[in-house]
DNA sequence: CGAGTGATTGACTTAGATCAATGACCGTGG
DNA sequence: CCACGGTCATTGATCTAAGTCAATCACTCG
């Protein structure tokens, strides 16, 4: 769910970047709000500290994603952005981007949009999360994400689907290897392919 | 997380209802993209139709929660929504929230943020669902959720806090009464509240 | 050629789901 | 006013799916 081409080219074109090491912060909890951020490689934390300088971390932030949308609306930031990893993010200064989408109806409509859509999937994989039982999120997983052939490609390594729905990876192997023993499924080298069953 | 005055009094007040009992579909996939939603009572399903028939849940609403946000910016529906049980949900117009969007950047921003703030609830959400051990889990919500004093109100039922957080309500009361036996934590009336302890 | 990572499978354990029973607390209708 | 049905809160007993630990193999990369 890259977020891509949601913003005139001109504009991206004029940003800035910033490379971080691992562990280094991008900005911190009680900072003047100044920009939102495209994760263009790495991936980085949202922390807040709470209550007893517990560190609770509120998202991990991955390639292809944007990060601290809210700040656009907000005067300053409510937890802290290190990288996880080592990591190179897009800088989107806050007052040209309010500026721009107050200019330019279109490119707040795509904004919008793009936030929409993120909601929607945010909800669906939550709803997923839902389901308990592996095999049973693993179908759901398939069947929502599988095109009208039933084939859902796999970009990145298993692990990255286990952490998706939320499986520890054996577990994912495990049910694979079982779906696939049942007929339900079957894998190609580059995806997954859900077998056409009636049943639910 | 209401959304609540996210739009000109004047224009929520030209809004009309609809009822709906349960089961009762709301809008089907497929179907022309006119209007999204305004939960005020109840609960609705959305359910996508995929292949084999499989019927797959992608989301449930509630009081007080917008749906179908993304059909603002899509020509038609991508699934169904049916009440779960009798509920009422305010229709606005998908036309003229555009229309409206477009004439007042006032009211178009607040949109924006409304849905960068729902995101950003969404994705700890799901970072919480990360958190396996009940009791972690637990004590991540609290700390995310209590006020300067520890203190988190109880809206509605522990059930619902159970169903918000992803346990059986069984784990949660277990949970909850593990924690008081340990001093992590105090029952109110009104809430829970987290003990002070220096500890992680 | 190791070292590192992903994929896979086996063995074992356990936390949490499930099923069940109980008590408190409504609201309501006779 | 009270008995009854419903929901919530709570706790006990039991079971199992999934997590955890561990070993192996295939690959790739410098």
């Amino acid at each position: 769910m890259p977020a891509l081409d949601w913003l005139p080219a001109s504009f991206r074109e004029r940003s800035r970047l910033r490379k971080l090491a691992p562990d280094e912060c991008l900005f911190h909890q009680g900072d003047e709000a100044q920009a939102i951020f495209e994760i263009e490689l790495g991936r980085l934390r949202l922390i807040r500290h709470a209550l007893d300088s517990r560190r609770i971390v509120l998202h991990t932030g991955h390639e292809g994603e944007l990060l601290a949308e809210a700040a656009l609306f907000s005067s300053e930031y409510h937890c802290d952005a290190v990288a996880a990893v080592a990591s190179r993010v897009r800088i989107y200064p806050k007052r040209e981007l309010l500026a721009l989408f107050r200019d330019d109806r279109e490119a707040a409509e795509r904004f919008m949009a793009v936030l929409a859509r993120q909601v929607q999937a945010l909800r669906a994989r939550l709803e997923e999360r839902n389901i308990r039982s592996a095999r049973e999120r693993l179908l759901h997983h398939l069947a929502l994400h599988a095109d009208a052939d039933g084939r859902m490609a796999i970009e990145g390594t298993l692990i990255d689907l286990a952490t998706e729905i939320g499986l520890t990876p054996e577990a994912l192997y495990r049910t694979l290897a079982a779906l696939e023993k049942d007929r339900m499924v079957r894998r190609t080298a580059s995806g997954i392919t859900l077998e056409r069953t009636g049943a639910t």
